[in-house]
DNA sequence: CTGAAAGCGCTTACAG
DNA sequence: CTGAAAGCGCTTACAG
């Protein structure tokens, strides 16, 4: 018998193999896109872990409905051993009815209202105050935020994230995403720049895309009162506005400062290069693994009681850290002393 | 029956149904690595077209030796209709003894050596042909070329494409292509620039980095006899180039023209914009797909006669053509103009 | 230690 | 038209 086995032209069939070791060292991962380098670096992060663990991945993308998404997650049921899903249209029952019950599960970025078990998502609050807090270190006083799309999770985050930090410069980010507006607890300290309730002034509004980007910087460069920063909700719309704030005869960062979000490649390489916030793709993706180790592992043991040593990030929810990534495109007072 | 079917809960469990069906709508990609943005169109263009046909992705990457490409392809056995494999280990034999000889395969830029059925590839020579052929008519003559990892088939291909242009600059490259070094048809017009058989002069070895490519930028600032135009083999070394040549105080393009090769997205950012060839991905990925659905289409009619109509891209090797994308980087005349 | 049987969850032809 | 049986290619426990 082993010597058939050995006689070559056999390979296994792992599709049967699988039915009956109920292991298909696969994770299903679940995108909206494939666009922009984002999820370029998502994929990768995700694919460095599963490497590492010896796992392949089922990729499908380009949801438009909620329709689309359960299929895709009827798709991966009995061919993954976890699932990744980013999507907008998911929510809690979705996947109970489309994915067999004792399936790990991960949602990325995905809002607080979808009530899941495990959750990864970017501090996209915390990074925008932290750029904010930035701006206002550089001695910008009139910052202008473009936001993206208003259906969009990070954009919404990226804003509140403005808005509470030009409310509040001094408290510190953290202390912020637990305050309620309405909270009786005051900031006693000053407040540099004031943001009126209606935001109209301080915010534009985009949709992620360059020319969206390009509209508001030459929008900006009309005004009477010019702004001093810009803070783009992603780089995309930074390099847009940069764009158009340079053909309108201004000097960035000598007259407006400009900053993006995720520090996409290009970042470096524009001129002036770019000022953002890099989201710790690599420890979403760690974190979002982690949490699928511990519910698979736990599967098998579902009768032994657990082990006091817990994996590492086994949460159920991941919020991973942002970095301020500066550059020249903020160097606001350097900038003007070099333009003048 | 059908009400219990109906009554929720239920989801069909795949891996048991395509041990039965025999199609597991997924087509497995075997990539060598993830990094750089090449990589991300290629996914970007697999997934687009995996779409439009309802399959799904199964991705695997980084595989370092000859070992590990037959493990990961012997893992898509029985869990792929088809493979799509992209690997530098890659040959005949050994897709054979780890993938069922019924699977259609179809290998992506891999060298014209190994001989398989179903290649697609990018067009590299043609493409570096077509670079040089710009430069000479931007009047650049002394044109240097710092090439990728000789061990890399793309990075030889665009070393080869550079000599031969550079040789025979008014000689068509489809014909360049065909003609053998040694042969007796001569072009008989006049050839402006003249390149040794001794390439040292005219060619720096780099490794598809950044770095390589800022090196090579320094030293060729410091030779005596500065070249009128680099061509780099890709993107980030003619970035890191750029880098090296303004920092030794060159204008470019005024003192010096610059090429790369890919067309990333970051190429319409650098300062000056980039001069570059673009790969048609879209092309490629449609191509390989299209070998696919013939591949597998062929199987069950085994018996029929094929039908007179082919499918449009049955053929056994696609070149997927590259198009040249000026930029301001390579303006030579006219960035001298703009500098006096 | 070796070999035949049962079964993973499905689909498909085939009796009733 | 409905329902029980066979079988996809494997693995795993269980007889011999």
């Amino acid at each position: 018998v082993l010597r058939a086995v050995k006689a070559l032209k056999y390979v296994p069939h792992e599709s049967a193999r699988s039915l009956i070791t109920r292991r298909t060292h696969t994770i299903g991962v679940l995108l909206p896109d494939m666009y922009g380098e984002f999820f370029s670096e998502l994929i990768r992060g995700f694919d460095k872990e599963a490497r590492a663990r010896g796992l392949y991945l089922l990729v499908t993308s380009s949801h438009g409905n909620e329709a689309e998404v359960g299929r895709a997650l009827r798709a991966m049921n009995g061919r993954v051993d976890g699932a990744l899903v980013m999507s907008p249209f998911v929510h809690a029952s979705l996947i109970d009815e489309s994915l067999s019950t004792k399936l790990p599960v991960v949602l990325v970025n995905a809002p607080k209202s979808v009530k899941a078990r495990h959750v990864v998502a970017v501090d996209n609050f915390g990074g925008a105050c932290a750029m904010v807090r930035h701006l206002l270190s550089q001695g910008c006083r009139r910052i202008v935020h473009i936001s993206g799309p208003s259906d969009n999770h990070d954009a919404r985050e990226r804003l509140r994230g403005f808005v509470a930090a030009m409310r509040r410069p001094y408290v510190e980010a953290s202390q912020l995403g637990e305050v309620n507006d309405s909270s009786a607890a005051r900031d006693l300290r000053p407040r540099a720049p004031s943001i009126g309730s209606d935001l109209s002034e301080n915010v534009l509004v985009g949709d992620f895309s360059e020319e969206s980007g390009y509209r508001a910087g030459q929008e900006l460069a009309r005004r009477r009162a010019r702004p001093d920063a810009v803070f783009a909700a992603n780089d995309m719309m930074a390099v847009g506005c940069l764009l158009a704030l340079q053909e309108a005869g201004l000097r960035v960062p000598g007259e407006v400062a400009i900053a993006g979000f995720d520090d996409v490649p290009f970042t470096r390489y524009t001129s002036p290069p770019l000022t953002t916030i890099r989201a710790r793709l690599d420890e979403l993706a760690r974190g979002a693994f982690e949490m699928l180790d511990a519910g698979s592992a736990s599967t098998p043991a579902a009768n032994s009681r657990p082990a006091h040593s817990l994996p590492p990030a086994a949460a159920d929810r991941v919020i991973v850290p942002t970095e301020l990534v500066v550059r020249r495109s903020s160097q606001w007072r350097t900038g003007l002393d070099e333009g003048a």
